[in-house]
Order: structure tokens, then C-alpha cells, then sequence
DNA sequence: TTTGTTTTCACGGAAAACCGTGATATTGAG
DNA sequence: CTCAATATCACGGTTTTCCGTGAAAACAAA
């Protein structure tokens, strides 16, 4: 048998972190070197400790600090020999993208069983990317749905201005608060509403709070 | 020493599922009879498997089918001496107060150690309730914010006519509809203002929004 | 039966949003 | 440098919302 392979999990919920330690513990061909709550716990370990030869990591996306798409990007690019392993709770079609234009090796989802995960780590370890079919599918979706919505980018100050319109403020208000003239806001009310799609303020608010732009 | 204890474990993430079972296999004193992906996967196997002595039903809040809390309730109903652990991934006080309510012996978050975990375990196992002290506190929390926000209720034709706004809809629109005079429309718009503590549609779309009443 | 809630309708005035149709200045990317 | 996008401002007219102040009928609960 070769060297056990040194592996790093990342995770913030810890009944999650050593259900996933306690999985792993049981294969013999692979050492668990650091759990961690954080990216930036794993980043500052594997700066420390150079030395340490680190074959994987294994991170959760949401994550406080640093989030598992950061921490995948610093490390492809701080210590590119290192695989990453996404599992995620969400099939979140937006960051599988993300995270596979970021040369990220794997993504499974929580709901995947233990067999899959498994598959998904020796796949890894010998060299090849690991993306179930499931995962693969709901890429190749989001490619052709990003067509038919052609994704609209808003401004700084049009994202700044319909945060405002969706708090509730009036045209006025909103001018006094930005030093702007009233004039100007209304200017921006009305390029959102064409821009959006949408018939009023109703439409405006639904789309700021559907989007989240609203902490 | 005692017979071990005999568990279920129901989560419909099958990763959480393997790691908590992978964690509890290697108590000596604890059984697990069965793990299952959704609430009626547990019931169903107690009502058939009436023989078998459980002493403790994990389950997590979040499971299609039936939830934890629709579970809990069940197994509180039609087999009371069967004790129930909610492990949930949000702390969500009204949740935690429906179960404590229904009689559930405890509750911990998935933010929660391995220790924590076991300790709750063992303490329900031995007949005390384990609520931790950050549970605790949210409720406290919750029955205190519970009276400064008295739950807004909203009528039939109210919640009917607010859809409507969010939607974008105009109230002479909304009138038409509706069949019923602009004027009323615009009483039922006034209502909600005031009802719902807001400014203006922004608002009324956004509560409306928020609270998921569009589709 | 009295009381409270819900549903329905009405008017007038003030404020705000909506619409069209502009213009100028800055800036960032090619 | 040039061109497109962004940011800024302006005005008049129309529609809609907002606000106050009512009130009558239906119905359910106490």
C-alpha cells in the first residue's frame, strides 16, 4: 500500500465536520491532517506549515470569514497542487460555475450518499475531477437558462438607489440623503423600471428583496 | 452494564446521516436501528415494528415529506414513551417553541460539538430534557419579542388585495379584477398601511415578499 | 343582543410616482 | 482618442398613490 493521502475538511457546523471526520477516520488510505470552521483557519495552517504535504481539501461553501469559493480560489492560487472538494447543501447552479471556472476538482452535494463521496475523494486523489451527473446536469441548465435571461447588470448607483426605493424612501428622500437632485433619482426610478421589466415600485421592491439586496 | 439504548435517525441529507451514525456507532451503550430520509419512513417502521422498544427518535427540522416538527408530533401522539432529539441547521425560535410546546426532549443546533451531542443524548436517555443554554436563550428571546410583535393578521379580501399590489397591479386594476369599486381598493391599500406598519407599495411588497405569499 | 370585524363604498386635496423627451459631464474600456 | 456607459440634471403633464374622514351592511362572537 502507498502512503496514506493527507486530507483537509473544512466545515462551520461541527456535527457536520465530525460526522464527516468519523466517515473518513474509517478509510485507511487517508489521513485527516486539520478540521477546520473557517477558509481562513486552512489558509493560515497551510501557510504555516509549508512543509506538510496536503493532498485535498474538502470545504463547505457557506461558511463564516472566508467562504468555501474563496478558499477554493486562494488556494488554486497559493498552492496549486493541492486538490479542492466542494460539498455543498445547495445545488447552487451560480457557483458550481463559479467554482469550476476556478478549477475546482470536485463538487458533491450534502445529499449525496457516502459511496458517492467516497467515489468522489479517490477520483480526486488519482487525478481526476469529480462532478456527479446530477451536479453536471443542473450546470448545463444554467448555461442555456443564462441565455434566455441575459443576466441585467445594474449600476452602483441604480443598485444603490433601488435598495433605497425598496426601504421605503420617496424620490425626495432619497435625493436628500445622496446629495442628489430629485430629478436624478427619478432619472434612475425610471431607467430601472424599463431596465427590470417592471410596471412600478411594487415591481422594483419584489425584485430587490427576491434578489437579496436587502441585507 | 445496561441494553443499549435503541435510536432512529432521520435527515434527509444522507452525508449529516452517515456522520451522525458513524458518530453513534462508536457508543457502545447506542443501537441504531434504523436511519431514514424522511418522517414517514420513521413512522412507518414504528407502527409496523410495534415490538420493538425505541427509546429515541433523532431528527432534523428540514425533510420533505414531513418535517421534524409534523414528526415529532406524531411520535408524541401515537407513541408517547419514545423520546425525541431535534437537530436542526437554523436556529429558528418558532420552531423551537412549536417543540418544546409539543413535548420534544430536545433541541440542538448542527453548529453544536460532538460533545454537546452526546451529553444531550445521554441526558434524554436517562429522562431529563437538553435544551443548550444558546436555545434557551433565543426562546427567552422569542417570548419577549413575541409580545412587541402581536402577529399581524390579515383578512381573506386583505391578503387577496395585497397579492395583488405586489403583483403590480394598479388599484384600479386590482378593481377591476375584483369587481369591486376603486374606492374600496383603495381603503383595503390605507388598511394594510397602517396595519402593517409601512410607508407605502414598497413596503407592502416587500412584507408581502417576505412572508412568501406570492406563489 | 350588543359588540367587533370584515367587507363594501365615497370624496377631495396633497403628494408622489409615472411618462416622454430631452441635455451635459465624466469615465472607463478598447 | 473615441465611443459607450454611467451619472447627473430639467420640465411639464398625467396617473396613481397617499391621507383624512366618513359610513353602511353583513356576519360572527360573546
Amino acid at each position: 500500500m502507498n502512503t496514506p493521502f493527507s486530507i483537509i475538511i473544512a466545515d462551520d457546523h461541527s456535527m457536520f465536520l465530525d460526522g464527516l471526520t468519523s466517515i473518513l477516520a474509517e478509510e485507511k488510505s487517508i489521513n485527516i491532517i486539520l478540521t477546520a470552521k473557517t477558509g481562513t483557519q486552512v489558509l493560515k495552517y497551510l501557510r504555516i506549515n509549508t512543509d506538510e504535504k496536503i493532498d485535498l481539501v474538502i470545504t463547505d461553501i457557506n461558511m463564516p470569514e472566508m467562504d468555501g469559493v474563496e478558499l477554493n480560489a486562494a488556494i488554486k492560487a497559493d498552492f496549486p497542487k493541492i486538490k479542492t472538494l466542494v460539498v455543498s447543501m445547495l445545488e447552487d447552479a451560480k457557483k458550481i460555475k463559479i467554482l469550476t471556472e476556478a478549477n475546482a476538482n470536485g463538487y458533491i452535494s450534502k445529499n449525496a450518499e457516502k459511496a458517492e463521496l467516497l467515489k468522489a475523494i479517490k477520483s480526486i486523489l488519482e487525478g481526476q475531477n469529480y462532478f456527479s451527473p446530477r451536479i453536471k446536469q443542473i450546470l448545463m441548465e444554467a448555461m442555456f437558462s443564462a441565455k434566455s435571461e441575459p443576466e441585467i447588470s445594474l449600476s452602483k448607483r441604480e443598485t444603490e438607489v433601488l435598495k433605497l426605493i425598496a426601504q421605503e424612501f420617496t424620490t425626495q428622500e432619497i435625493a436628500d440623503q445622496l446629495f442628489l437632485s430629485k430629478h436624478t433619482i427619478e432619472s434612475y426610478r425610471k431607467n430601472l423600471i424599463s431596465k427590470l421589466g417592471v410596471r412600478n415600485l411594487a415591481g422594483l421592491t419584489r425584485y430587490a428583496v427576491e434578489k437579496g439586496m436587502l441585507e
